[in-house]
DNA sequence: CAGACTTAAATAGATAGCTATCTATCGTCA
DNA sequence: TGACGATAGATAGCTATCTATTTAAGTCTG
């Protein structure tokens, strides 16, 4: 009841209401994209080529996007398939390949766009620009943190590998 | 580059941030909880229970927890099996089914809390209080959209079926 | 009160994400 | 220059989620 504990109730139940929101924002665009037998992980593949500003290897399309390799891998899988992007070899690296998007994907794109943003539309209804860009901001912080843990992840395994080995 | 724009810009990222801190934050408390067998879905119900102010049926659990039904019943059955909860028949409708914590479970939700909170202190390490609410206040101005979607796409679904009835 | 909706939980099958591991290639340095 | 560690992508298998459907029980109505 009193402020502080206002405070940890907030804190307590960020990340519950971070989870929930995730899965109900990709559930409406599912459910909206469904006519175009895309979904909202394989329309960000799409977002994400056609927003790059230069050829993008798998390794770092998985980066832009926020997933790991082997998401990608079959997320490419399937969009190979159906004819929207095409992994091409890169000369000087025969391990790398780039990502490019088909002409086909190019006006499917487009109308996809608008129906992601009549889902923005409806989603931000009550919310200014102003909150958003502060949400935002918040996101960006927390995003650090986590960056933060990744880079330091590999340091606690060597401690822990060093305490590990004989 | 104008105002406008970058307006656009923060709407046109905010669900796929939104997607990506979900997955990082699930990420890093599943790593943390990887001691205790438990994972972040699993403790968020045992989290909802802990804290619910009557017996919830399996349903209301469900709602609280913003998951689907199908997503409890394996989350119930896992846990049930882990003897951190039981189910009970309600004697009014034979249906139905209330869920509670078990005695086994009270003492690992303690440690759990603990962990928990050692997430939300480096994650939060950056953001005020103020700014937390702040956030928090958008989430649910966005989550009752979503709710209205919810309850709307049943009308939406009979107007369909409407039309599409003979 | 009998049949027709409705509702609670369970089941089936699909998608998307992860970690761990494998294979092929690249780079480095003894 | 040849062996070893690092890197890019692919594969396998697990968890969590969803929608659609099934089963059983409750409710309502002619």
């Amino acid at each position: 009841m009193t402020n502080p504990s206002d405070s940890n109730a907030s804190r307590e139940q960020f990340g519950i209401w971070l989870g929930m929101l995730a899965r109900q924002w990709r559930a409406e665009v599912d459910r909206r994209l469904s006519p175009f037998i895309l979904t909202e992980a394989r329309w960000i593949i799409l977002f994400r080529l056609s927003t790059a500003d230069h050829d993008l290897t798998q390794k770092e399309l998985a980066r832009v996007a926020g997933v790991q390799g082997p998401t990608l891998v079959r997320t490419l899988d399937w969009l190979e398939e159906k004819g929207l992007i095409e992994r091409r070899e890169v000369p000087d690296d025969r391990r790398a390949k780039t990502v490019h998007l088909t002409e086909r994907a190019e006006p499917a794109l487009r109308q996809i766009q608008a129906v992601i943003q009549g889902v923005r539309a409806q989603i931000f209804a009550d919310v200014s620009d102003e909150e958003l860009e502060q949400c935002l901001a918040v996101f960006k912080k927390i995003g650090r943190q986590f960056d933060a843990f990744a880079g330091s992840a590999e340091d606690r395994d060597m401690v822990i590998v060093g305490q590990g080995k004989k």
